[in-house]
DNA sequence: TGACAATAGTTCTAATGCGAACTAAATTGA
DNA sequence: TCAATTTAGTTCGCATTAGAACTATTGTCA
């Protein structure tokens, strides 16, 4: 009896590794008071003089109309602060505030060295050997739809 | 000037390969109607006599409390039904009804011929050495909270 | 220059998603 | 036997998510 869909358990493996690593990332990140998205966005803006929002949007992966929601809480919080862009009315700057800045200073290096932990035993061959399984299993799913 | 977080290609690569799946995965499921959590219920429920919530939610990677609304709203539109257990008044027996083994029948099939047609120029090799990949770098995350 | 298309963000709706609190029922253990 | 613990589901609060509709602004091009 031969396999009906062969892909499946390769599709089923990158679903659960995908969910480990969220649960482990996000525990972290949850425990320092942000959500996944909030901290992404800190890191980010982190070290940088600030960017557009549709910029912001395609380095976090978070489509447009939630990122209005993320920056409006962290705004709420004083971390991030919108600014106008000097020549186009429509953009605006999201930056780190002062407060954001000290935030990202505190919970970055935490959060890199939580999962510096995780990847403690893996040498670089393992990463990389990874990493290009990863590439080549990505373009599986680009191809179709491009 | 060696990287300071060599693992985070890796963790990017995973991330953008997960959303790569699922972007490509949802489009179809949105096409016949459902949402990705509701084609999980019902491809899961497909041709057995029926699960726990419990047992459904670990099945599915859906966490009790959203399992309840996926539910919820599946039975509204008369695709499942709940069911009281035999022996255990706490448990109730989730299980598709006619109209659900009807769609089931319908969009399974379909979805696994969307996914199929990705995976059309990958070979088993390459599908071996991509689940091999995904499990151990699924380890990585695992062994920390353990 | 002026209609038209493209872009940047916001707002809206419906559905997840997670964790915590809660009820009901079953299990444990002294 | 019965109080304490565990388990199964529901409910709640808060945040995210995708997509579509919408406003404001900019770019295109005849």
């Amino acid at each position: 009896m031969s396999q009906p869909y062969p892909f499946l358990p390769t599709m089923q493996a990158l679903v659960q590794c995908y969910q480990a690593f969220e649960a482990y990332s996000a525990a972290d990140i949850r425990a320092m008071g942000l959500t996944p998205p909030q901290f992404d966005v800190i890191a980010t803006l982190g070290n940088t003089p600030g960017m557009t929002a549709t910029e912001l949007g395609e380095k976090t992966l978070i489509t447009k109309g939630t990122l209005t929601g993320v920056v409006d809480r962290l705004a709420e919080r004083g971390w991030v602060g919108r600014m106008a862009h000097e020549s186009d009315r429509r953009c605006q700057i999201v930056r780190l505030t002062q407060a954001g800045e000290k935030l990202f200073a505190r919970v970055f290096p935490k959060h890199m060295a939580h999962l510096a932990a995780a990847f403690a035993e893996a040498g670089v061959t393992d990463l990389a050997r990874w990493q290009k399984a990863l590439n080549e299993l990505e373009q599986v799913f680009r191809k179709e739809t491009a």
